[in-house]
DNA sequence: CGGGTTAAAGTCACTGTGACCATAACAGGT
DNA sequence: ACCTGTTATGGTCACAGTGACTTTAACCCG
């Protein structure tokens, strides 16, 4: 063992929404250097008496406005490459987030601008994509591939939608986030199936598109679909 | 922004094998303040040039004498509990290890003693389980709960056995790690059936306990197996 | 050579799925 | 009011994979 050399630690979030039908995340135009004028996850350091967790919280709340228990957030994993912050040595605790409609980000502190960008668009060169600073693509990349995966085995789409909700609504999280609409009538008989998954009411919603009108529903108490509700095509996007 | 308070970096790691059968960790005992005397998770600094993984696989080496490119390192979540080091501020990157048929560990440098135990007996109250230091429960108890998953739905249960192996010590190790044996003929119809779990060769083993003797297999080259396959009992255990 | 032991191979009912199709309930235009 | 397009709801049917189980094969030992 050779002593213990000082680190900064930092989080990193990828927030995730789905506005108007497109998964979205939200980046920060850096402002200073390094990569000023370059997007970025939003982010910031943990400070001396938080840890990671709360230090994610507080930097989604300065960010996002979005308040403490909405939404779901989670540790997604620590990217400690020693060259990945030309500053200095900067170890990151990557965190998830998710919300529905959040509201239009204002800039911070230390950014130049927020706002909303399509995540397929990032990731997968949409027409003016960013180049994202630092290892943050990598992050964004890993992000999305959780939530893809977890939307199989969990019930973490209820976060997307605000409620009441409407099954419709539900399996648009699913065509937003795995890129293409799971079957219509598979899609209502896995979920009315999975116990506590979503609680019916006895309301129904309005006619958006001059259809039928939806049933509506709160959430359930269940976390976990089992067995898990497969994505079918757009598999190897990644 | 209130500037970026210096932390040290470490990694802890949840070294498994299977010993007789038995599910089995690496711990050592800590021959220095703090928590001097108490059996911990070995793990140690990370380095100012290198990344948590390559220290990891450092300490991992340093630790147990395995090499590089043998077992399955991963890592598992990044601890940060203000408190969790009463010395400072350290936020630990746990990892979880894993390989076959590990030697009998030597105590390192700043370690009293290093032996294998019982990962069961440590955490479900063994007769002579210690009380891990720091936050090392909670850290083998969420790397067992990781590797019990990823049995399901991964073909990792084959870095537990050396080549050749035979189908029923591939199952001992679903055995030990899950406390209940999978069903043996549904066992056989699963891993056979999942295309790349396992290779067949043209040679028989010998028979151990008196009992037919068992074909030899080397690894494939999936490793999902796709769907999961389920444990059965022993769910509510943790 | 027969009994015990373990591996291998096969059977069968049942669950959940994928891929459909039919019906209900709305909006808007004619 | 009626027809048409649109969307939600509710169903059907063949099929894959599973859980629980039985049968056969290949070895050891006394």
């Amino acid at each position: 063992m050779s002593g213990h050399p000082p680190f900064a630690v930092t989080v990193d979030l990828a927030v995730f929404t789905i506005r108007d039908g497109v998964f979205s995340v939200l980046l920060v135009e850096r402002g200073v250097e390094p990569f000023a004028g370059s997007w970025a996850l939003p982010g910031g350091f943990v400070e001396v008496a938080e840890d990671a967790e709360t230090a994610a919280w507080r930097e989604l709340v300065e960010e996002t406005g979005v308040e403490r228990f909405e939404g779901h957030l989670e540790q997604l994993r620590t990217y400690s490459a020693p060259d990945r912050d030309p500053r200095m040595r900067v170890v990151s605790v990557a965190h998830v987030a998710f919300a529905p409609d959040l509201p239009e980000p204002t800039a911070g502190s230390d950014a130049a601008n927020a706002r909303w960008w399509s995540v397929d668009d990032v990731l997968d060169g949409g027409p003016d994509a960013p180049a994202l600073a630092f290892d943050h693509e990598q992050i964004l990349r890993d992000a999305r591939e959780r939530i893809r995966a977890k939307l199989e085995y969990t019930t973490l789409a209820r976060e997307f939608v605000t409620e009441p909700f409407t099954l419709p609504e539900l399996r648009r999280v699913y065509t937003a986030v795995w890129g293409s609409p799971p079957d219509l009538g598979n899609f209502r008989r896995k979920v009315l199936g999975t116990d506590g998954f979503v609680v019916p009411t006895d309301a129904h919603g309005v006619s958006t598109a001059g259809g039928r009108p939806a049933l509506l529903y709160r959430r359930g108490r269940a976390s976990e679909i089992q067995p898990p509700m497969l994505r079918t095509t757009t598999r190897g996007s990644d």
